[in-house]
DNA sequence: CGTGGATTTGAATCACCTCAAAGGTCGTGG
DNA sequence: CCACGACCTTTGAGGTGATTCAAATCCACG
């Protein structure tokens, strides 16, 4: 079994028709000859450093980004300057839809480790989603998901307690992770616990005791950011979900 | 100045050419010739009654709505039964589009008065859309509109005290309807305090509470559903939001 | 090897919740 | 038209889970 710390992309990946990804990413469901159209279009920069921004809230939105390697942090500004984070975008997931329209991006994206992205132009993309059906018909899945994300989240936000939370945020990462090949029960959380605490709307210290706690009872193991999953039915349990039912978070 | 009693059609509108949402809906930016086409494929039904159900999570979704008449909410069921409302629509709001994709609805849309709603299949919507870029993008507009929403409402609930989710859920309101041609100052509130509450993430008692506190400093005048915003500055200035920028919930 | 940030732990506080009960409002049926 | 009941809203009192504040410890990195 391959852990996260392989890198999905042995090396430089320069086609979505050679991506190991392209299954789970845009590309999803288009036709080898759709797929090169797409590949046109799409610019691929270089690595983005930890802490670096790819988008900052209120900047002209002029693209759409896959995340290929790495993982990053979207998150809005309260007007006294709070962040609230809105997602992690961990490999193959896309960045920016939310502002495909408004002209300027809602948020902002941040790398939370040296990061590689594919960027597709609006102006492009959305010419090319005019003409190929299936492509756009991928563009509205995924902003579906983020929808049903977003409820979830809300969900979560206003009725689950931290222990809750932080089990549903757990096999939310852990299912990411396996659609993607990786263990589902050891991984390495690439965000920090202050990101954590923010995202699930809960103080550091909290999500500090919720962790200590759930390792007390071996429900989970830490190590920092190495996590391994021990019960996987109490944190289930916990997060309100059956086992049987894979779709957390992202697939509603 | 109309009030929100007052209904946004006179009479039956049968068709969006002469519809007087069309201008908030989803024939937005669309020609007098699209319009014919997004028309040609649209259902109107009879009203539904309060508490009735336009669809329920889990059914399989066959149409996108677009609300007429009346306003419903839309609510996620936990695992333990408890609902979550994610979102209030008024009249020329779309609902179920998150379902798209998926197959299912993956919420619940359930009256909260007397409601009218526009129909449209989802398989003709989705050949529509092919054909048709300005609708394509309309409703990938709307799309994005809900994700800003919902990051809203993430961003509300993990950060903001009794007082100010009250004061965003009342500005909100009133722009929605100011939109429509509707007093921002004076309107109706089609759902209860209950309804208020599951939404704002807090206890029925707070919300209460919270109402009449902003009464006692005259910030609002409040008659069971009738509000009236008296203090806009404290309102604004409680959600975190400047009254020059006119965008609340709805339009990030 | 030292430094600054991240994480953990402890103690005290607080905003909101829960429980309980008293009004209000609305629709229904006599 | 009024009385009744069901439900919604408001108000009060007390409890609590999570926060805040403070400080020790761990860790990554130059």
């Amino acid at each position: 079994m391959k852990t996260s710390a392989d890198a999905p992309l042995r090396g430089a990946q320069p086609h979505c028709q050679t991506c190991s990804l392209n299954a789970l990413c845009l590309p999803l469901s288009l036709t080898e000859n759709d797929m090169e159209k797409l590949d046109d279009i799409i610019r691929r920069g270089r690595p983005i450093q930890k802490g670096q921004l790819l988008f900052k809230q209120g900047d002209e939105s002029q693209s759409v980004f896959a995340v290929r390697t790495g993982a990053l942090k979207t998150y809005t500004l309260a007007s006294n300057g709070e962040e609230q984070i809105t997602g992690f975008h961990l490999a193959s997931e896309l960045i920016g839809l939310s502002g495909y329209d408004a002209g300027k991006y809602p948020l902002t994206a941040k790398a939370l480790e040296t990061t590689t992205v594919c960027e597709i132009p609006m102006p492009q993309l959305d010419d090319l989603a005019d003409d190929l059906p299936d492509l756009r018909k991928q563009l509205m899945r995924t902003m579906g998901t983020e929808i049903r994300h977003d409820q979830n989240m809300m969900l979560l936000l206003s009725k689950k307690n931290a222990d809750e939370r932080v089990a549903s945020f757990l096999l939310d990462i852990s299912q990411r992770y396996q659609r993607r090949g990786f263990s589902a029960t050891h991984f390495r959380l690439p965000m920090s616990r202050v990101d954590i605490s923010n995202y699930l709307g809960l103080a550091v210290e909290t999500v500090s005791r919720v962790f200590t706690r759930f390792q007390k009872n071996e429900w989970i193991e830490t190590q920092g950011k190495e996590i391994i999953l021990l019960d996987n039915n109490t944190l289930y349990d916990l997060a309100g979900l059956t086992p049987v039912n894979e779709k957390c978070l992202h697939e509603a």
